[in-house]
DNA sequence: TGGTTATATCGTAATATTACGATATAAGAT
DNA sequence: ATCTTATATCGTAATATTACGATATAACCA
C-alpha cells in the first residue's frame, strides 16, 4: 500500500456512492430506518438481480448491513461505518472550504 | 434518465473521488492552490501517463480545471463545481446524521 | 534548426463494473 | 410433500477502469 490508509478507505466509500442506484438505496434506508429487499427493488428502475448486486456492493463496503428475516432480507445502515464516513466527508469538506471561498 | 439529475451528478463526483490517487491530487491542489502536472507526478507512486489519466478524469468530472502554461500544465480546483459538490455532500451528511445518532 | 522538456494521447492488457435472465436456495403457505 | 415467494448467486455480455510503456505534440533553449 502506497497511499494513506484513510484515503484508501475514503475512496472505497466514495466508490460505494458512485452509482445513483446505491445513493437511492442509502437514502431510502436512511428515511425508513430499515427496508426489505423487495421494497428497494420496487423503488428502482432495475431488475431484482441488479438491485441485489448493488446491495451486495454496499454491504461489502460496510456502509449497510443486512439480516435474513424468514424468506425476506432486511437491510439497514451500518451506523458505525456511516458515522466514520460522514466524519471523513466532514474533514474533506473542511479542507476544501479553506480554499474555495 | 430514470434517476434524479442531482443524484446522477453526486454519484459522478463521488466516482471522481473513488481512487486514492485522485483524492491525493485534490488535496494537493487544495493546499497549494495550484500545481504543475510534474509536481503531482512526483507526489504519486504512479507513472506520468497514469497520473495524466487521473487528471483527465478529474477534469472531465468538472472538479478541477487545467490550463497550459508554456510547456507545462497548471491545474487547480474548479471552485464553482467543488462548492456545489461540497453542498451536496452537506445535504447528504445532514440526512445521514438525522438517523445515525 | 535541432535538441530538450513537459505533458497528453495511443495502444494494450488485466481487471472491475454494470446489467440482465436464469437458476439455486431456503422459508413460508397449503 | 409440494407450491409459492423472496432473495442471492451464476453465467454472461458490454463497457469502464486502471495501469504501463511508447509515442505524439508543442513549447522552450542553445
Amino acid at each position: 500500500m502506497d497511499f494513506p490508509k484513510t484515503d484508501i478507505q475514503f475512496a472505497e466509500w466514495c466508490k460505494a456512492l458512485a452509482h445513483p442506484a446505491r445513493i437511492s438505496i442509502i437514502k431510502t434506508l436512511m428515511n425508513r430506518r430499515e427496508c426489505i429487499c423487495g421494497e428497494l427493488v420496487l423503488d428502482l428502475p432495475l431488475s431484482q438481480s441488479t438491485v441485489s448486486q448493488h446491495l451486495k456492493a454496499l454491504k461489502e463496503s460496510g456502509l449497510i448491513q443486512g439480516e435474513v428475516e424468514g424468506t425476506k432480507s432486511k437491510y439497514c445502515i451500518n451506523k458505525k461505518n456511516m458515522k466514520l464516513f460522514m466524519k471523513m466527508m466532514g474533514t474533506f469538506q473542511e479542507s476544501m472550504n479553506q480554499g474555495c471561498n
